[in-house]
DNA sequence: GACTTTGGAATGAATATTCATTCCGTATTA
DNA sequence: TAATACGGAATGAATATTCATTCCAAAGTC
């Protein structure tokens, strides 16, 4: 029997909720993949509106720091690119569920401000290092969400197919993609 | 009155279900938002999977059809990726519902047979595109699935972000988009 | 140490609510 | 007028949430 319910329930709704969904996840399915009673979840939770954005902000912080710890700073932006997809790729493959979630809850009607603000936190801190490349005449002059958009969109598509078995992981594509998501954003 | 209610039904279902998604998204809502009685929407489909199907291989077989139709076949590589990047983009800032909506739905569980194969062949459609471009040598030797998320993938997210505000449409971004695209999967 | 008390955690059956689907009286059309 | 389309209330199933009860580990008592 497990001590800690409240990360077992966690874990049962991220899981449910990558796969089908906010609303297509329904509480009696997560208390049954935890193996709780349906009524302990309300113990932790006020309703199932809460567990959603519990969870989603307990994610994206996650992920965050993922990505944001030990950025290379004061190397060039070439290799503070590297760090941040490499660490992106990383955190996604260790963590599929996690990041399945967090892009297929972003933006979802459901989401306090809270939860909105800690994702938007986290967009600042890249649209920072975004705009310092920019500064330096290394990456092109697009909106910075354009950026975003150009090296996260395959990302979370890439993700997706390694999960169905259509892709398959190796070091090598690895770099052959980072190599591509360079050539996207940079000035050529 | 409208004439065709069963077209009044498709479009609020569509913008519906792309906000909201297929479980957020109820029988009455779409019966309200079409200005039709719930049971009206029985008259015209078996049940509520049998609408988002048909709505979907609806929506795929217009998306399919504009961007293959006029595909020049005998041109170069780089031009067809022109056209069919062009025609990608066209069609989901003209259709934002229908594109977010196939996006959002592709791979859903509620998805019979019949919409899934209808997706398939849309993407052996750009797959062909992909492996003569790479048989020329022009394209990166990736798998052609990953080659599709590195251009696909950041066009959905360019388009919600249009659709939110956060990012405003200009011919000139269109043409640095495409440039972007082109660089990420050519041989450099 | 053995026994009792106690308070919070956990449970899952019961309740309240929402939803897909059906049904039937009315309106429209041919 | 007969046939068909329509609307929206009615129905029953599914779902979120509550709550009376059980369980259990730790504290208190002798």
């Amino acid at each position: 029997m497990s001590k800690n319910k409240q990360e077992d329930v966690f874990e049962a709704a991220m899981q449910l909720f990558a796969e089908r969904g906010y609303d297509g996840t329904t509480i009696p399915m997560i208390a049954d993949k935890a193996k709780v009673g349906a009524g302990t979840i309300y113990r932790y939770f006020d309703n199932k509106e809460a567990l959603v954005n519990s969870l989603f902000t307990k994610c994206v912080l996650q992920f965050s720091e993922a990505i944001r710890s030990d950025l290379p700073f004061h190397s060039t932006i070439r290799e503070q690119f590297t760090h941040i997809f490499n660490r992106l790729f990383d955190f996604a493959r260790n963590n599929v569920e996690a990041f399945l979630f967090i892009n297929s809850h972003e933006g979802g009607y459901y989401l306090d401000d809270h939860s909105k603000e800690t994702f938007n936190d986290f967009l600042s801190f890249i649209i920072g290092v975004i705009e310092k490349g920019q500064e330096q005449g290394f990456i092109r002059s697009l909106p910075s969400c354009a950026l975003i958009a150009t090296v996260y969109g395959p990302v979370v598509m890439l993700v997706k197919m390694m999960e169905t078995g259509e892709l398959t992981y190796t070091e090598d594509l690895l770099k052959e993609l980072e190599e591509s998501s360079w050539n996207a954003i940079r000035i050529i």
